[in-house]
DNA sequence: TGACTCATACCGACCAGTCGGTATGCATCG
DNA sequence: CGATGCATACCGACTGGTCGGTATGAGTCA
């Protein structure tokens, strides 16, 4: 008897076969060098049902970084770094949360849209529109609790919002160097320095 | 009567002309989407001569690489900041000079090297090696300044290279943030808070 | 039956790279 | 001096293969 779940649970289209594809072959090799037909070969489907799916390489491109924010944005809300009482603890949490993300090769960690935008953001208003999407998004979420801690501890002179953002600069500036050097550690240690640098700004005494 | 310098000044060659093509387009438009067809026709010389010059598109992407290492670092060579006396407004003054060159379109303030490594980190070998290089290379002429800097204020914890890697992943983060964006606003931002960092950690009681 | 989900075969454009050939300049030698 | 020989710089047509995308039709299920 088979159980509730496999029950209601759709056979798993060819749609999602190509999200998925594209979303671990993108983060590896960037957009232009990732071909319609690697993707469908890797997603074990044909170029029929590619554009059947999607309208052209470009709109995979946009639904595969809409995916990846869904795919990360419950990730990050069923992360336990919410459950801190204090909302700079959340804050750095988070942080927290980030580096231990951080671990075997480059392509397993890293953005995909990061990643995406910086190839083509002249090319594609689309895909750039989508990817600032996501990184906006998903900044969005820490600034509720970096502007309560902001609002708890008194820091004045920064926003909330450019804290977020630059969290994500962090972040992605840590993937580039972490893909040059063939290693994780210099991600890592930039993290660290961002921990750092909201400990000065928000315990100055310490 | 021609200048002197008219004499000397080589003829430019098809292989400036191609490296320059090259910086320039492959910062716009990334490595794997920029075709040899259209660095010719950008260069003015033609496919023979590419191929006269460099063995491949990769060995032409090596080669750039290092010529934006050379670029590069004759500008910040002969940047003003070096000339503060205190090692702590060096590192202040090169942070502000980073930031000074943030304007206009992304393509023409974003890093060569850190966008081609992010494409072909695992495809090729070669050019990793060649942004991993123009990166730490370029990290390492802070290096000593921040150093200078940690031993004059007793700094301690952090050390003086991982500051300057730290440096240039808030540089290249604040690069994906522009071209997300559409905007250098956000880069500006994230680079005055790793100032804020810097003072934090350097002049704890300001 | 008709809408949906594909599979197969195919298209023209474009890709990186090759190849036979030419133009020029410089060193050598008679 | 001029002839020879050879290296460098360059040309552009061409190749095999890949690219994103399309046309058409078959299987499936409501």
């Amino acid at each position: 008897m088979p159980s509730s779940a496999a029950i209601t649970a759709p056979p798993e289209t060819a749609r999602v076969k190509l999200l998925r594809a594209a979303m671990a072959t993108i983060r590896a090799k960037g957009y232009s060098a990732t071909s319609v037909d690697e993707l469908c070969a890797g997603a074990g489907v044909t170029k029929g049902a590619f554009f059947h799916h999607f309208a052209s390489k470009e709109a995979l491109a946009v639904a595969a970084a809409e995916c990846w924010s869904q795919t990360t944005g419950a990730l990050f809300a069923a992360a336990p770094y919410h459950h801190h009482p204090d909302p700079l603890d959340r804050v750095l949490g988070y942080i927290e949360f980030r580096a231990s993300l951080i671990d075997g090769p480059a392509e397993a960690f890293t953005c995909l849209v990061g990643t995406m935008v910086q190839e083509a953001f002249g090319a594609s208003p689309a895909i750039r529109a989508a990817c600032r999407a996501s990184i906006m998004g998903h900044a969005q979420t820490l600034e509720a609790d970096i502007a309560a801690a902001m609002a708890e501890r008194g820091v004045l002179g920064v926003t909330a919002r450019s804290l977020a953002l630059h969290t994500q600069a962090v972040l992605q500036g840590a993937f580039i160097l972490a893909k040059a050097e063939g290693d994780p550690a210099p991600a890592l240690q930039s993290i660290e320095h961002l921990t750092r640098y909201f400990t000065l700004l928000f315990r100055p005494q310490s």
